[in-house]
RNA sequence: GGCGGCGUAGCCAAGCGGUAAGGCGACGGCCUGCAAAGCCGUGAAUCCGGGGUUCGAAUCCCCGCGCCGCCUCCA
């Protein structure tokens, strides 16, 4: 079983081959912790945590990555505007960046680096840079060369005199050549600053990266992702300043995800058209939002809509309910299964696993996972409600499969792992808050339905019925409870 | 302008050369005290439009139309 991904280097789907099986490095680009994270943020660490999941899976050894920029222009201005501290500023949004991936599932990665603790890393390799002529010093500041690197543009499919052409040129520039990018900034009166060969100053954005990928990594890593917008300039900027300062190619797969937008447009800071983690996550269940990240194929665009994640909360309550039917449910007889129907079942359940294992290592299709995933789960409620006489063997095979379904997809795509009893738990005692009752009262109400409709009292029940539904609460009545919902 | 991508049922979305997965919603019959649920059943002559290649195209090629991303910070 091998894993087949999309190379934004060859513009080609290609089968994963690490370079030092079973070892495979991966390198993510993480946030910038000056605010808080939004959908997409959540996007991105999702997407890299099912390929993690995947490679683990496959029995590789993954060593992953995913760093976090603590010190830039944003961070800076930010701070200053606010009167704090930058550091203080960034610890802020780092923590609650990482408590907010927990809550999504997200598996911790194996370091998160931070920009700031790895300023003499970054120092030595623009030191190495320099020497090469590969970079240049003016006025406190370092630029790399790009005309001194022929393969400068390799990644985005553009060519240097091709860019220069539309380039806007600032005068005030301290620049050779417009595209040339800083590897470090002298330090203006008030910014935090360290000591460098060059002067007081900070580092450019770009160089963390590469700092840290090669310290945590090596030379030449397996996997570098992010989000499409860093193709370019930070990716091919990367590449520039590695493969410059090693002399041994950067990376072996650059992937690259969609970006979730808003009606067609990106969602972003600057348009504001943003809705930050902790707002969804205070709103659906983590899973609900996971599985709504995944419910498009990774590279395309992924729109934003509230009525696409409560589409997703439905399917999943659904899902949970047929998980928790067969978690009750009861042989009416021992023995075998006539005609051996289970058998049947047990063939589809067969090829809904090498299915779904196909469609996340053909280009991580978690779309199609998923489709597979709703399907077979039709099929498990389907024949757990046809059948009036269902047998021991059958009930018994039922659970054996559910949980092997929980297990798979728990482990793959972090999604529908939960047990369903927890799950409604938590979805009742979230949502019982904007309805001004409390667990105990709903609970009450429900049983005295229960007992009217025993004793042939309609009216009562039906009175219940209406001010539950009134409520946005769904029951479904059976001969033992009534199972129930909110909206 | 350069580079990249998208357009599949009412909405969301897979499929990427062999005859349209899945989710949400909708509808009909049975069942039920009624409803929800359940059971049985119903959805794309067709994949933005027009040409072409092919025995065969939503899938490949060409030309349009519409939308988006990157080219400045951005996941």
């Amino acid at each position: 079983m091998k894993l087949s991904i999309y190379n934004t280097l060859t513009r080609k789907v290609e089968v994963f081959e690490p370079l030092n099986p079973p070892r495979v490095t991966m390198y993510v680009c993480g946030i910038t912790a000056y605010d808080s994270s939004h959908l997409g943020h959540a996007r991105s660490a999702v997407i890299f945590d099912v390929l993690y999941r995947v490679l683990k899976f496959l029995g590789y050894e993954v060593i992953y990555v995913r760093n976090i920029t603590d010190i830039d222009d944003k961070i800076i201005n930010r701070a200053n505007k606010e009167g704090i501290f930058w550091k203080d500023l960034t610890e802020k949004y780092t923590k609650e960046y990482q408590e907010e991936m927990e809550r999504l599932g997200v598996l911790k990665p194996s370091f998160e680096p931070k920009a700031s603790e790895h300023i003499p890393e970054m120092i030595e390799i623009i030191k190495k840079l320099i020497e090469k002529k590969l970079a240049y010093v003016s006025n406190g500041d370092v630029y790399f060369c790009v005309e001194r690197f022929p393969e400068y543009g390799k990644l985005s499919g553009r060519k240097l005199d091709e860019m220069l052409s539309g380039v806007r040129i600032d005068p005030s520039e301290k620049k050779r050549n417009p595209l040339d990018f800083a590897l470090w900034k002298s330090a203006k009166p008030g910014e935090p600053y360290w000591e460098s060969p060059w002067g007081y100053g900070r580092p450019g954005w770009h160089i963390e990266c590469s700092a840290m990928s090669l310290k945590y990594l090596g030379e030449t890593i397996d996997i570098h992702g992010g989000g499409l917008d860093l193709i370019f300039p930070h990716h091919e900027n990367e590449i520039a300043q590695s493969e410059g300062a090693t002399g041994k190619p950067f990376v072996r797969y650059f992937i690259h995800h969609g970006l979730i937008t808003v009606d067609g447009e990106k969602m972003s800071k600057s348009l504001g058209n943003f809705v930050t983690t902790g707002y969804l996550l205070d709103k659906y269940h983590p899973e609900v939002i996971r599985a709504f990240l995944l419910s498009k194929h990774y590279r395309s665009p992924l729109d934003y809509s509230e009525k696409g994640i409560v589409d997703m909360e439905k399917a999943l309550y659904r899902m949970y309910e047929t998980f928790y039917w067969i978690k009750k449910a009861k042989a009416k007889k021992e023995g075998h299964s006539p005609k051996e129907r289970i058998k049947e079942l047990q063939e589809k359940f067969q090829t809904f696993k090498e299915n779904f294992l196909k469609a996340l290592l053909e280009d991580l299709n978690t779309a199609q996972a998923l489709g597979y995933l709703f399907s077979i789960e039709g099929e498990l409620y389907n024949f757990l409600n046809k059948y009036g006489d269902l047998t021991s063997e059958e009930v018994e095979a039922l659970k054996v499969m559910l949980a092997e379904l929980q297990r798979l997809s728990g482990e793959l795509l972090g999604v529908s792992h939960s047990d369903p009893l927890e799950f409604f738990k938590y979805e009742r005692e979230r949502k019982i808050k904007n309805l001004g009752k409390t667990l105990e009262e709903i609970e009450k109400l429900i049983e005295k339905r229960f007992q009217a409709r025993k004793e042939k009292n309609f009216e009562l029940a039906d009175k219940i019925r209406e001010e539950l539904k009134n409520l946005g609460i769904h029951l479904k009545d059976t001969k033992e409870e009534t199972f129930w919902y909110i909206e």
